[in-house]
DNA sequence: CCTTGTGCCTGTAGTTGCTACAGACCCTAC
DNA sequence: GTAGGGTCTGTAGCAACTACAGGCACAAGG
């Protein structure tokens, strides 16, 4: 392991066990953008600060909550380079909401189809499944 | 255009209209053999029967209702050549719609977080956002 | 000092389900 | 005969990762 100068800063495995991020993961954000460059030692392994640390525990949160990455970015302040101001975060949240929304009611229609069909087939007689006819004629 | 012989015949682009599937994604779906290669003109233009619009027809409506492609091939038969028992049918439909549950259960969860962090915020002030505060601090 | 065993480095290729070209034919219509 | 569509093929691109391969770096054991 690299010298760690008496002072805390992970190594890139110690950042993925400590966030549950895959490692390969972390060197993608860095790639794109969504984690800034860390600094290295001489060897050239990456030393991550407690600010990267919070940052990519950030970016995962945002993830888990469904943001793409689009807003990820904006949320970071990345698109205009500025701090992110309150309203447009608030606008970006509320977009997102009303998208999560749609998502759920979309769900909600195919749940029903699905239950009602499942509901309709027996199980037993393979001819005629009331499943396959609802989703349509297979040929001819 | 090719010649009809008479008789109905689609070519791709009719297929892709009649159905409202992308032009490129019939060729897709015939690549991975969802659909089975048509016959063809002289000249060696696509003809579809009207057994190749059901079974794509079929094919965009499970997709339409979320069923991963795994099942979508499941359900046309072509895992294991037979064609796919009711009961089988059936499994493949009830596992799908408690992974749609599951996912409806994740999404509400992500809901009532969104929409009390959006709550919270008023959308004025600059620093100290409520939503970035819930989604953790960005640096050390 | 040397070896062994990690861990990290790089670049690149694979994944899924499409979608979008480029360049070449074909076919119809004027 | 030529302009305009449509179609053919193979290949490359997308998101958002994930997974190598081949090569250093580093700590511990003998």
């Amino acid at each position: 392991m690299p010298d760690h100068e008496g002072e805390s800063g992970l190594t890139r495995g110690e950042l993925a066990r400590e966030t549950g991020c895959n490692i390969e993961t972390i060197r993608y954000y860095e790639k794109i953008g969504l984690l800034p460059d860390p600094p290295r030692t001489a060897a050239g392994y990456r030393i991550y600060s407690a600010s990267h640390l919070g940052r990519l525990r950030f970016i995962l949160r945002a993830r888990e909550l469904g943001f793409p990455m689009e807003d990820i970015r904006g949320l970071l302040g990345l698109d205009d380079g500025a701090a992110p101001n309150c309203a447009e975060v608030k606008a970006r949240t509320e977009r997102h909401l009303a998208d999560v929304r749609a998502k759920i009611a979309d769900l909600r229609r195919v749940e029903t189809v699905l239950a009602e069909t499942a509901a309709k087939c027996s199980g037993h007689h393979v001819p005629d499944c009331p499943i396959l006819d609802a989703l349509g004629p297979k040929d001819g």
